[in-house]
DNA sequence: TAGGCACTTCTACAAAGTAGAGTCAGATGG
DNA sequence: CCATCTGACTCTACTTTGTAGAAGTGCCTA
């Protein structure tokens, strides 16, 4: 059975909303997508520092994009790396092994 | 949509535990289903630790139950409360909708 | 009465979560 | 052209969670 580290409750939600965006997956957009599926409003400055802390260990890495045509300076795109997605998944699975036949009220 | 908090990682593996264990949760016990369950190692230390947090933010109560016939010291059993109920469904639809229709390798 | 077992408490520190002010680069407009 | 608006990112600082392991408690047994 997994060994090895877990994702926190933020992080997943950050690789996911990378995940999600594809080609689009900045800074203010993964916030903006957070916001839309699930209401939340985090502060930008929890997304940034959180992506930072997913890049140091390697579970996304960025590149920055000029601004093409864009208003601003320029972008940094970012892209879940192959052991960010064996965290996410390791993660879930873990999660998913506990919730297994549990019922809290309706669900 | 979904205003208040949202469950750390653990604290949502310790609610989950003790809603499986029903009337035999206490920390030990919380401490060997998660092992079982998932394979994860946690300390006893952690396992208490975060048990303590969720009852102070009201999301498990507990009790203490004097060992009948058992040996050692006295057992505190503890159970999900209501608010508990509700942090969990918040915290897991959450994720839930992050991950709707996404794909990460084979799942 | 020394140890051992099953449990809980305590202490201390590392990692993750969070907010918001600050900076940068262009766009707008008075 | 300077003020300020917008979109984006960086930095700083602090709170909450996660984690480990030693210490304490109460009973049991050799």
């Amino acid at each position: 059975m997994p060994k090895g580290d877990y994702l926190g409750e933020f992080e997943q939600i950050i690789l996911l909303a990378v995940l999600r965006l594809e080609q689009d997956a900045y800074g203010m957009e993964v916030r903006r997508e957070i916001e839309a599926r699930t209401g939340r409003d985090a502060s930008i400055g929890a997304v940034y520092a959180t992506l930072d802390r997913l890049e140091t260990k390697g579970l996304v890495r960025s590149q920055e994009l000029a601004a093409e045509g864009d208003r601003g300076r320029p972008r940094r795109l970012y892209k879940v790396t192959a052991n960010g997605a064996r965290a996410l998944e390791r993660t879930q699975e873990a999660i998913a092994s506990m919730w297994e036949g549990v019922k809290v009220r309706g669900v």
